[in-house]
DNA sequence: CACAACTGCTTCTATAGAGAACTATAGTTA
DNA sequence: TAACTATAGTTCTCTATAGAAGCAGTTGTG
């Protein structure tokens, strides 16, 4: 019977989800797979029943898992690319259109800037990837973004053609370099647009714009990509509930 | 003892939970109130401790009850009047300063616009109460609020001298009108300010600025105050973690 | 072939109880 | 007075068990 690892101080759900959790960062088990149910999780482990489901309870809690009464427990497919919806109102949706496009404008080796390297916890000035894009929706352009990726994780991603990257990178970066996003961290503020990017977005330089920097994670908190997108703030909207 | 009223179809901990979330709506418990220990509201409800225990936990889920080991359960205080410190990156907030500070620039009784009354769900065009505020940090203006109530409500609003209002309305309208707000729903998005905004913001016409549009609720979601509020770009920070 | 019933698996709800861990208070001791 | 101890009450952890409810595939029936 494979033992709890961790902290013996720790309660034993929390060290059951540790487990869990573990085996889904290092990619035993991957979004949309299924995880084995709560009967045979407790067994195998030697806990109780309720405490097998108060661990899993947890990771439903904290958005790794999904659970479907009736059929089983699944490693959730963190599916946040289309946070874009929640940022903007389309005035189209149901409506006939070429929905959401994505263009590169650019794919290079440079050097890591100051602030995206304190993001991905590097050394300002090592080699990494950089891209920048344009997207669209409905052949509107809505968002400038330019991303940083740690080289060291993407270097397959340079062999690919730019042609072949499709409208979402996360899906992507699973396929192509094995990194699956987990969370991510978003910091929005708003500014004046500079020349280029409100050429790109079809504004007037100066008009405000929103900005988003985000910094994405794997299951392990491992930080993976830092991007930074500005978009038309005469389209922006974004809800949020507080307590 | 007192029998779990509503839906019989539901499960025993949901029903349970309603009951509490009824109390709480209804004044009968109130922000910083203790709840029942769980053994004493299994033993009242005729519930196994577990059942009660996870009404409980469900209700802590959802931010309306608080937990103490070894303290005991209480009512939870929605303190989100602080939000402004989610949005503004303020310089110093260690060194000494004036703090928040919040000066009421009017205050009448007025014909609700369509915007807000949709929102309140009343018909446009009733009397209701309207204020602006403006609020600022350190002596520095950080916000312009617009602040509509339903007349019904808040009639004693009317009577206090706005010299008496201090910095938090919350707290005022739980004084002063028994109204308590459980939670709230915000919009963001930015634009130009126009020249009255501006002026009192200390900034130039037609700059970037944040509008934030809140709807307030009460724990039994009646919808209580509608705000808008605008607030300086430049100083704007609002971060968030998406999955 | 079409449809209903059955079966095995899963999660969900609920019960009952025991001891650990933590908080706060009252009482005791140095 | 100050520090320690005992105690009651609370939430937290864990065990063990039973049946309900939902899903999916198999089997049986017309």
């Amino acid at each position: 019977m494979p033992q709890l690892k961790g902290d013996e101080r720790l309660p034993r759900y929390q060290r059951l989800a540790d487990v869990l959790r573990q085996e889904i960062s290092q990619g035993a088990r991957s979004p949309g797979d299924r995880v084995p149910s709560e009967n045979e999780l407790s067994e195998r482990y030697g806990l109780a029943p309720g405490t097998a489901r108060q661990a899993v309870a947890q990771l439903v809690a904290e958005g790794v898992l999904e659970r479907f009464h009736g059929k089983g427990t699944y490693v959730r497919k963190p599916s946040f690319d289309h946070a874009l919806l929640r940022f903007f109102r389309f005035r189209g949706l149901n409506r006939e259109g070429s929905g959401p496009q994505s263009r590169i404008l650019g794919r290079e080796v440079a050097l890591l800037p100051q602030t995206a390297a304190k993001g991905l916890q590097l050394e300002a000035g090592t080699p990494a990837i950089h891209m920048s894009r344009l997207r669209l929706f409905d052949d509107n352009p809505v968002l400038v973004e330019e991303i940083w990726l740690p080289l060291a994780l993407f270097r397959p991603l340079l062999e690919l053609p730019v042609e072949d990257f499709g409208p979402l990178l996360y899906p992507l970066y699973e396929d192509c370099c094995d990194q699956v996003i987990a969370y991510a961290d978003e910091e929005l503020t708003a500014g004046p647009a500079d020349r280029t990017t409100a050429e790109l977005l079809g504004i007037a330089a100066g008009a405000p714009v929103i900005v988003i920097k985000r910094l994405s994670h794997g299951f392990d908190d491992t930080a993976l990509e830092w991007r930074r997108s500005w978009g038309r703030a005469d389209q922006f909207h974004y809800r949020t509930r507080i307590r």
